[in-house]
DNA sequence: GTTCGATGTATCGAGTCGATACATCGAGAG
DNA sequence: CTCTCGATGTATCGACTCGATACATCGAAC
């Protein structure tokens, strides 16, 4: 029942699911992708992966040089040949059939686990790899979750149990914009996916990505 | 060296700083103020409380029955005097003079451990109790920083070591949307505190805080 | 009268962070 | 040529935080 970590999880095997790779590189991509400038730490990633081994999600394949290694270095008889056993060590892991269609199956679920704040960024990153039926029901989810915020957020302004001081209150404003804002966003991710999905449905074959106004 | 934690021992001694509060009312009023809608929950308030009750910040004022008793309900001899011996039980903390002057160092300060993400909205929502040179150089401190933190984001947009998909680069543009509008928010507090203080400077009484429009 | 929800204090387990330790490699300085 | 430095890479530790929960009292509704 780990709540939180089932993000994590999710984000990971959505990265494997692309390309099998090994921790540090992992980390930098999640931390690019994901959670925009938040910073993920290894004592956070490390245990994940151990647990999703344990599971049987991922699997670790052993080493692999790295990549721009491999020059020859022709014959120096002293420490060339052996400066360690296994270049430098690397564990890449990767997708399991199990862990692919454990992803297929957390993908293909819209519900409030897609939807609140954390979830959410990762579970759109993914969207790639998620059909049109679940992007847009998770789409609408979140919209519903930030508007049912705002009513609560307006109706505690409108009824102040303590009366909050010009800057507080101009913080909240901020904050308050900044979900508006998000609202915005998602209603043009929402008419595009629909139109995608009304493209499709009138010729179905394969539509170019259509492009939203900024 | 408690990094995190500085933040919500800065807000408590904030809050305590306006009227002694107990444990229950302090929480939801940090929950209203700060980090919008954030939820700070016990577990990480109470040992806070004890910190700062242990470092003599603060002291605990026990018990006064709730504000709505005290109704002298006549002469009933059963049970009515004495329900429990101490009404409901509460712990009420209070600053003591040491917690005042450390708060009134803190708010004096304005360096990274002001203008950093979970800093900075609690510095700012203390605006009321801080000077005005504080301000605006905590203003300007948080504003580099986005700008940095946007100069490092455009330029691993630029070079681009993994590419990404659509939606996850329409999540990164989104969330470098989020930094701008900070950015264009900061500049506008920025010129209404700049007006403050040369208005202040020309004829040094008494201004009435000036709305910036939204 | 008793059940329910708000008020109130407090702790626990699980998870997370930031720092750190350790090791290898490439490149630049002296 | 060597030496150091920074990037790459795996891994763990202690301190902290969260969400859930336990426990208790009060006001009000039924």
């Amino acid at each position: 029942m780990r709540s939180r970590s089932d993000v994590l999880e999710t984000a990971v095997l959505g990265l494997l699911n692309e390309s099998p790779l090994h921790g540090y590189e992992l980390r930098k991509r999640l931390n690019l992708v994901l959670g925009s400038f938040r910073a993920l730490s290894y004592g956070t990633l490390y245990p994940a992966l151990k647990g999703l081994v344990a599971r049987g999600l991922i699997a670790t394949a052993e080493s692999a040089p790295p990549p721009s290694a491999r020059k020859p270095k022709p014959g120096i008889p002293g420490r060339t040949t052996k400066p360690n056993p296994l270049g430098r060590r690397r564990v890449v892991y990767e997708l399991t059939p199990e862990g692919k269609e454990y992803l297929q199956s957390v993908l293909a679920t819209a519900g409030p686990a897609a939807w609140e704040d954390d979830n959410f960024d990762v579970r759109f990153a993914l969207f790639g790899q998620t059909d049109a039926e679940t992007r847009l029901r998770v789409l609408e989810g979140r919209r519903t979750r930030l508007t049912e915020r705002l009513e609560a957020f307006r109706e505690s302004t409108a009824h102040p149990r303590s009366r909050l001081d010009e800057y507080a209150l101009e913080l909240r404003r901020f904050g308050l914009e900044k979900v508006e804002r998000e609202v915005h966003w998602l209603d043009g991710l929402i008419s595009t996916e629909r139109g995608r999905a009304a493209a499709q449905n009138r010729s179905p074959q394969q539509e170019q990505p259509k492009k939203e106004r900024g």
